[in-house]
DNA sequence: CGATATATGGAGGAAGTCATTCCACTTACG
DNA sequence: CGTAAGTGGAATGACTTCCTCCATATATCG
């Protein structure tokens, strides 16, 4: 079932075609960068089209992030299914959390999908439902396997993964992998119990942490 | 030195008086609960006055966005200042970010001010020049110590208080204590070592958790 | 090559939001 | 009771953003 209208069965003008090409790779870029308040103008101008041409191809800017985010969404769901395979049940875990949020951290706009927006809602709940049982299972496996403190729950997941990927969306233009630290310090702290501390991400300078700060300033009428 | 355009040597007349403590209540209200887009008409409402009156007592928003948070911006830098005589070193560094978090994650406004906003920016960089001495003490007393792990630094903690905030913000008005489980994990993670986690602020109701990401979806306009 | 359906761009309409102002009216206070 | 001070809320104007129109351009096929 296609997301455009006007589905026929001629195919596309082959420089319509690419233009479509063109607009998806642009609206991926712009959505990540500024996140889903990025104007249709502005992708447009990403895309080196006009936007009518945008309109033509999508019917509303819904309808191009549903095409856009569909499959990241479920890429991330996915991820939590495929888990159990990788390694012990915590390196399972982490496995999860490590690649769920190095797709939401580089991706301002795949946070506000799955967080915030109105864009396809009954679609991201149906991944809901199925990501949901997916974290139990290495949740609990986790528990059970004697890594994980037993007093967290599946849902403290994505709440965490939230937290995480909104530091990660404000300091992504500075220092991408800045919130692989954080996550460092809370799988610490999720463990049953420890001796020394695991290894930081280390920041090249010390000064960037600031830096970081800055920049959220600088950014902020765009991210809140 | 007053905020306000005109300061005569006059006082205010006594109903103008109680109108602006109204108005400075409700903002309070309005720009704690919604952020700092919370229009000037929607403070005026809550206020019980019309939007004319805000402007007389205030030349524009700027204004009494700064008027309202200079103090509160201020207490927490005070809190930084005043937490090593609370307690050993890491009590002392718990209790900081205790006493921050918790006026941060009430305070929706609060937090935009100190991340993004362009309000007051002179102010806030003031104040943060003389926050940062004062948590870099903190970390070193606890590093020294023995209590904090050692590869952390000053910085980190207004990173770390950040993320707490937004999620803080984000489930304020479902779960207000949430954020307090996050931070115990977090604390837990920051220790040199340990043996069994920390107890954990326990939500009442599991799914408790849901209804917050919920309730994020549904006030998702304004927060994002 | 030339006919024609398809595709295009970017100006601009329409609808909204929101900070701020204006002014006819009201109220406190000497 | 006179008047300076204060007030409400409609109106203004400067945005922003989604989306459509249509004159022009281009691919495709006989």
């Amino acid at each position: 079932m296609s997301i455009e209208t006007e589905h026929h069965d001629r195919p596309l003008r082959a420089d319509a075609e690419r233009n479509r090409t063109k607009i998806l790779d642009a609206a991926a870029k712009v959505f990540a960068e500024q996140g889903l308040d990025a104007t249709l103008d502005e992708v447009a101008a990403a895309a080196g089209v006009g936007v009518a041409t945008v309109y033509r191809r999508f019917p509303d800017k819904d309808a191009l992030i549903g095409a856009l985010f569909d499959n990241a969404v479920d890429e991330i769901a996915n991820l939590a299914s495929v888990a159990p395979s990788r390694g012990n049940s915590w390196d399972a875990l982490v496995w999860f959390l490590e690649e769920a949020l190095q797709r939401q951290c580089a991706n301002r706009g795949l946070r506000e999908v799955v967080v915030g927006s109105t864009y396809a809602l009954d679609r991201i709940e149906a991944v809901k439902c199925r990501i949901a049982p997916a974290i139990d299972l290495l949740v609990e496996r986790a528990q059970s396997d004697g890594y994980l403190r037993t007093d967290v729950v599946g849902a403290d997941f994505p709440i965490m993964e939230m937290m995480i990927s909104f530091l990660g969306n404000m300091t992504a233009t500075v220092a991408p992998d800045l919130w692989r630290r954080y996550l460092t310090i809370i799988l610490d702290g999720l463990m049953v119990s420890r001796g020394a501390p695991s290894a930081l991400y280390v920041v090249p300078v010390d000064t960037m942490l600031g830096e970081a700060l800055r920049s959220a300033h600088r950014h902020a009428r765009r991210s809140l």
